[in-house]
DNA sequence: TTGTATGCGTTATCAT
DNA sequence: ATGATAACGCATACAA
């Protein structure tokens, strides 16, 4: 306390390492605390004469309000978590770009956790939420983290990205995936494939019985019988989309495409592929799911499915911020529009 | 305020969905606040009757510190920021990695900040800084943000991690790019290789003239004579990759052997010779830097320089925790060892 | 339009 | 060992 009386104020400036506080501003301008915190936060309410004097004195003094209190005052934080599972993961990077530019539109400050799904890590980053230094949460995971009130009014601001929670009213942003599972696949049958693969989700995510879903309604409208010996779950790696689609090749009578439920475990069907000695897409059409930046570089370049993911990310952190600021958005449902990319790794069959 | 009167309390308990302060905590343990407070943070000096006292009341009214009033109060908010240029590049994600699991360790928060290397978000989540938001800067991109004071006592603590600023005594966690280098292009020479080709690359980052000083020495040291024609700098990314090592292939007199600054231009070289219908690594051999993922999944995978990703950034906070917690680790400058991972990519070859 | 005074939820200082 | 009490830096209700 001694030292910084002695730092502070030798004829009205602020000692240079000092950091300025609304005191100091207050002093040097010769108003108010009060006429201070008014001059930054609503101009309007103070004289043309005195924001001016006030607003030089800021300039001088290289004054920066701190966001600790006035959070502690105004009980929001103008901080938001964003939990992603996997940051490793090019799909959510493209989401977390988009919401942070929403974000620093509204002078939100976004804390990006990552949880690599550990109960622990989540639980660390709701603490946050709890510690009253975040005041929303983005989750793109496709559940609560553990101690996460679900429901009632001591739920925090919530909004679920891409994949939601059954039976929970938070706000989504998503797609409408069997439609866009059933538009690639419908595709494929119009390239005249008739005999199509599916390289599935894993079963413990919502995402695989929806993606799997379209591609069965896109058989069905033109009936084309449901196989199920054509439809391998996989988990959305490369490693686990190569397997896969080994074995779905190795069927005695193997499909002439594949539509794999996401672009990481297509690029593994790509490899399956070649590791067979087929030719894509000559001997296979290979379809993906997300367009990561992988597709794009893939050889041959995958065809698939776009999600606005950037989109997506802005749309939901709108949602959430405005849920922040008072809106009750509860049980708004976004479904954002898709695209199918077509590209080299698909094209026309004849059937026998 | 009439509101959280009628909230609180019917007969000492705190009505659910109403935060606990330790106003309460201490009202129905009996106690002062200042007791509560000290329960928590050096339970040794309070008594053991009342500390079992006070602890049951914090579990029972689920009572969490407000961590904004406290680091308004001890002036540290027990957050330090990380700023990476572009945290869709597969490099970053392991050693932001690493950081969190340190981080987490001494219950510090990470506010990872994509920049992009834009200045107006590089200055964003410096205001995070200077807002008392966060404690220090973790650095990943090699310079300093705008409006972040290089020198003196206001500089906040800082950590610069595999690319430092030169002429700048902030502490620094990286591997030595030439050595790492040199054994590269040396495994190659050990091969057979006498015409070896590098991918640079770009010269505004220090890593590249520091690898390309690795690849000359390392042919240097067994007489081969070093030709400007076999280095074409490129930029880290795959495309680049691609049209470097094109127009190195479509040399008179191409090289055998490629030495490329990083992974992710290496795929594009392994691109580039399938484009011109080289087998790697029969007809090519190829060698890249980093080992990202994608190293071990190419094809074929790829023979690279392992950078101890996690370590690196797991070291690189803790030096930052400790120069925030007051030790003076100025100068440091930590290098990390690093290994060839020996892959599908390279191959020996007779010297004509 | 401006100032005074109080409180946000902690921790630290000083008594007791 | 414990309790009063004063900051921390800001925002706001109310008075002037």
């Amino acid at each position: 306390m001694r030292q910084e009386e002695e730092i502070r104020e030798a004829d009205g400036l602020v000692e240079p390492g000092a950091r300025a506080t609304i005191d100091d501003v207050a002093r040097i301008a010769n108003v108010s605390t009060a006429t201070v915190s008014r001059t930054l936060a609503r101009p309007e309410l103070v004289s043309e004469e005195t924001r001016r004097r006030v607003m030089e004195v800021v300039e001088s003094t290289g004054y920066r309000p701190n966001a600790l209190a006035r959070a502690l005052r105004t009980r929001a934080a103008q901080a938001v978590i964003v939990l992603v599972p996997d940051f490793g993961n090019p799909f959510y990077t493209e989401i977390v770009r988009g919401m942070e530019r929403r974000a620093s539109a509204s002078d939100y400050a976004v804390l990006m956790g990552n949880t690599e799904s550990d109960p622990e890590r989540e639980r660390s980053y709701m603490r946050l939420l709890l510690d009253r230094r975040a005041d929303g949460l983005l989750l793109l995971s496709g559940r609560l983290p553990e101690g996460c009130p679900a429901d009632g009014p001591a739920r925090p601001p919530i909004v679920f990205v891409s994949e939601d929670l059954p039976g929970c009213e938070v706000p989504l942003v998503r797609i409408d995936n069997p439609a866009a599972a059933e538009m690639a696949v419908r595709y494929l049958i119009d390239l005249g494939h008739r005999r199509i693969g599916h390289v599935a989700g894993p079963p413990g995510r919502i995402l695989s019985p929806e993606r799997h879903a379209g591609y069965r309604q896109a058989l069905e409208a033109v009936q084309i019988p449901y196989d199920p010996a054509l439809v391998v779950a996989a988990d959305f790696t490369f490693k686990g989309g190569r397997a896969a689609a080994r074995r779905l090749l190795d069927l005695p009578e193997p499909p002439t495409a594949l539509f794999c439920a996401n672009d990481e475990s297509a690029m593994g069907a790509l490899r399956a592929a070649r590791d067979k000695g087929l030719r894509v897409p000559e001997d296979l059409s290979v379809i993906g799911f997300d367009d990561i930046q992988l597709a794009e570089i893939s050889d041959p370049p995958l065809t698939t499915v776009r999600q606005p993911r950037a989109e997506m990310g802005a749309k939901a952190m709108d949602v959430l911020i405005r849920t922040i600021e008072g809106e009750a958005l509860s049980g708004l449902d976004i479904v954002m529009p898709v695209e199918l990319v077509v590209r080299g790794s698909t094209s026309s069959w004849r059937p026998r």
